[in-house]
DNA sequence: TCCGTATTGAACT
DNA sequence: AGTTCAATACGGA
């Protein structure tokens, strides 16, 4: 019995973002990416219909979360991860809405106060960016830091939620 | 065990 | 004010 690993594509206003399901949940989200011309089609009768809701339920809140509103639902998470990250992905989807917090108040959340570049090495293994909001996430001085998915978006979504001008 | 990391704060130009 | 440097915790090879 294999994994079923599927991708489902949510189309936003601002591009075309993947999803990934596992039998769990919703396990991985990828941005937008440049000349992915056709992603691959999926037909609909293979998807099991929990995850089927499961994906409506994920584009709302990320739409939700591009127009600059707070989810009203949430998909399940399937994250993988160590229990340092999920302590700190946790910690990550505290953060309201147009909130900032850095690395090190992160850290410290979670009783560990000096471990604030694991906590960035976290933050990049983070799966599910903009959900699990990654991107509101500076250094102790409100610089950008950095984004594994592309920094541009980073500030994209910091602009939108009137963070930095 | 060693290396890299989306950091930090202090010391030095 | 800009730059360099050491410290620190965790994950991957």
């Amino acid at each position: 019995m294999k994994q079923q690993h599927i991708e489902l594509p949510i189309v936003t206003n601002d591009g075309v973002f993947l999803a990934h399901y596992s039998e769990k949940g919703l396990a991985g989200l990828d941005f937008p990416k440049v000349g992915r011309a056709s992603s691959r089609a999926v037909s609909a009768k293979q998807i099991p219909l929990e995850i089927l809701r499961w994906h409506r339920t994920t584009g709302e809140a990320l739409k939700a979360v591009l127009t600059v509103r707070a989810p009203k639902e949430m998909p399940p998470l399937d994250m993988t991860g160590t229990a340092f990250q999920k302590s700190v992905w946790a910690a990550m989807r505290k953060i309201s809405l147009g909130k900032t917090k850095s690395y090190g108040e992160i850290a410290a959340g979670i009783g560990r106060p000096k471990a604030v570049r694991a906590v960035g090495g976290a933050c990049g293994a983070n799966p599910i960016p903009v959900l699990v909001p990654c991107h509101r996430v500076l250094a102790a001085n409100k610089k950008i830091g950095g984004f594994s998915s592309g920094l541009d978006w980073k500030i994209d979504l910091l602009k939108r939620e009137g963070i930095i001008c």
